[in-house]
DNA sequence: ACTGGCACTCTATTAGCAGGAGTGCCAACA
DNA sequence: TGTTGGCACTCCTGCTAATAGAGTGCCAGT
């Protein structure tokens, strides 16, 4: 009997409350904000079940219910009808998106864009080079020894790279060289590239062999090892809202992931298509944000996925609401992407 | 007789241990732990005097003192002597900065290190476009309508921008544009190009002519109007060193300002070269760094500024020390772009 | 011009007390 | 069996009062 309609039902109470109002919620306001057609008493003994299951907690005797990870986790999974967006916020999301002009300003736009509409920190990666193809590669002459490595890819990202020739490299030797590495390598997915790389350098005429060896490097390198995976932030003040109550105390921690993009990367990393993940709290592996929650989403062309978005915030969150958010946004930047 | 030497020793004496302490200095506590060779009474009576001609203040009646933005001023101009870096910091440059490939890895190593050494959040500036010189422009197609347009700064900046045609180019077509835009670009200063952008397309075949326009149009917008100008930042988690007592209770305000680039690059903009600035609380014209103070500098290769670089801390800061790694990190920047 | 002494002011800390919110439990009830 | 009202209990919160301590300002003396 553990939990019937009515316990799930007080939980959802309990949850949104505390959310609204940021304070532990008792079994007499609960019944005056919600009609829920019992006694405060009747939710007291609720409560205690949803205690002992874990779904809440008091963070002292006879303090009101505050929810727990655990609560969190229930009520996302089984308590949330998502929401559709406020015409407002459709309007907010054309407005704000309409006349990006670059993979840059798009990426710009709508790290902005989800900063402003959830209220909290966000996260855009830039589409990812591994899962991206090759659109062109461009070498542009430097000084006699160096080049300029440009490439550009499907998704619209533009890379580049010195690379430090062995020699002086003539015009003619860099036409060749742009013409070969293009040959092979354009239209090739980024992860299928060192094998191909490898061969290049392999089928390469004897007297460019050096060049091109070095120009391999570089290539696997920057666009395999060196995974240059690229995320704008915005949002910051955001976590300052409710106080420091918060995080715990401190937002040191929250900063101190946000700073590392590795963190980022790995939290909107491994996305499946289609879903909007959402992680609580101790759910999370990096420690730093354990007092946090992310909601995140892949998103790409179609339903492929080239890349993650999504926000961190405090655990007492929307999540109905941020999780809607942040579906829209994804899918709305996936078509933008899908149309060039 | 307004401010004899022992004053200013006096306020010396309260800026470093105020600064180190965090809390109001007595006339007690300078005695012991500075060696003034007079009573505390008369410590007590400069210190009057101190406070009348507004250089410090008390919390409240009966605490010890603190300096005011007027007090860290005159300590910056008149009783900091510059101290040389610690060899363990020269080291720490070198070692951060050493096979640095790119200009963003520069950029990157850079504005990382700042935060590091100084224990604040850093921001540096990519050397401005519009103080830059083309290197090189590179067209390339992307589909039948559209270019992809790459510029190459001397200073190592790639910028990107697509460019939709009024119709299909033929790849003859795009090595023309690609040649007269460079005959005529290459080596520019990019502010001298407006005119010379007019020019290209009065110069230009008829039978180019639109295409030409076209171009040119994105030229002006993406390198002039749309000077775009961006940044690096750093050493976020810093800010909440010292607790919330710095930044007079939140640091929404400071956050705020962070994410404002307009507002950053005003800081770290208009720079003289081979000077260091330092900007203390009210200084400051951005409003929501009026608790906070600004230590910037230009750097760029010989004695030309390409860019700006600082810190942004409490104005309770270390500013001697600040103010010399500031000036190194700059200098040596500088260095690295002369050598390429 | 400097110093020691001293009274004064203000803060920070502590303890005690009352009020209130919220709970847990129990006995009664449908 | 599930629900309800009643009630004692716990713990937080806010208020007041009392105390200790730090630091000052001023004055008279050297």
């Amino acid at each position: 009997m553990s939990l019937d309609d009515r316990k799930l039902e007080v939980l959802r109470a309990i949850v949104e409350d505390y959310v609204e109002t940021q304070e532990p919620v008792g079994s007499k306001a609960l019944v005056d904000r919600h009609k829920l057609g019992v006694s405060p008493a009747t939710v007291r003994n609720d409560m205690a079940v949803l205690e002992e299951e874990g779904y809440i907690r008091q963070p002292h005797t006879s303090a009101g219910r505050v929810p727990t990870d655990a609560g969190y986790r229930l009520f996302v999974d089984r308590l949330t009808k998502i929401k559709p967006l406020s015409p407002a916020e459709r309007r907010a999301i054309e407005r704000f998106m309409v006349g990006a002009v670059d993979l840059d300003d798009v990426v710009h736009r709508t790290v902005r864009l989800l900063a402003q509409l959830t209220r909290q920190v966000a996260v855009v990666q830039y589409p990812s080079l591994s899962r991206s193809a090759v659109r062109h590669l461009e070498l542009v002459p430097i000084s006699t020894t160096r080049l300029m490595l440009v490439m550009i890819t499907d998704t619209g990202r533009v890379e580049q790279r010195l690379v430090e020739m062995p020699g002086p490299v003539a015009d003619g030797e860099v036409w060749e060289l742009r013409l070969r590495v293009n040959e092979k390598l354009a239209g090739q997915k980024l992860a299928d590239t060192p094998s191909l790389v490898q061969k290049l350098v392999e089928e390469c005429a004897i007297e460019r062999r050096a060049a091109m060896t070095c120009l391999a490097s570089v290539l696997l390198e920057t666009l395999v090892e060196r995974s240059e995976e690229r995320l704008a932030l915005a949002g910051m003040p955001n976590l300052t809202r409710g106080g420091v109550l918060d995080f715990q105390g401190t937002l040191r921690p929250v900063l101190e992931a946000l700073e590392e993009e590795v963190i980022l990367l790995k939290l909107i990393g491994d996305l499946e298509p289609r879903t909007t993940r959402v992680l609580i709290g101790d759910e999370n592996q990096i420690d730093n944000l354990r007092s946090a929650s992310v909601v995140s989403s892949g998103y790409g062309p179609g339903a492929t996925i080239v890349g993650g978005l999504g926000v961190v915030g405090p655990t007492r969150m929307d999540y109905p609401g941020t999780i809607a958010t942040v579906r829209a946004v994804a899918r709305y930047v996936g078509d933008l992407l899908a149309q060039n």
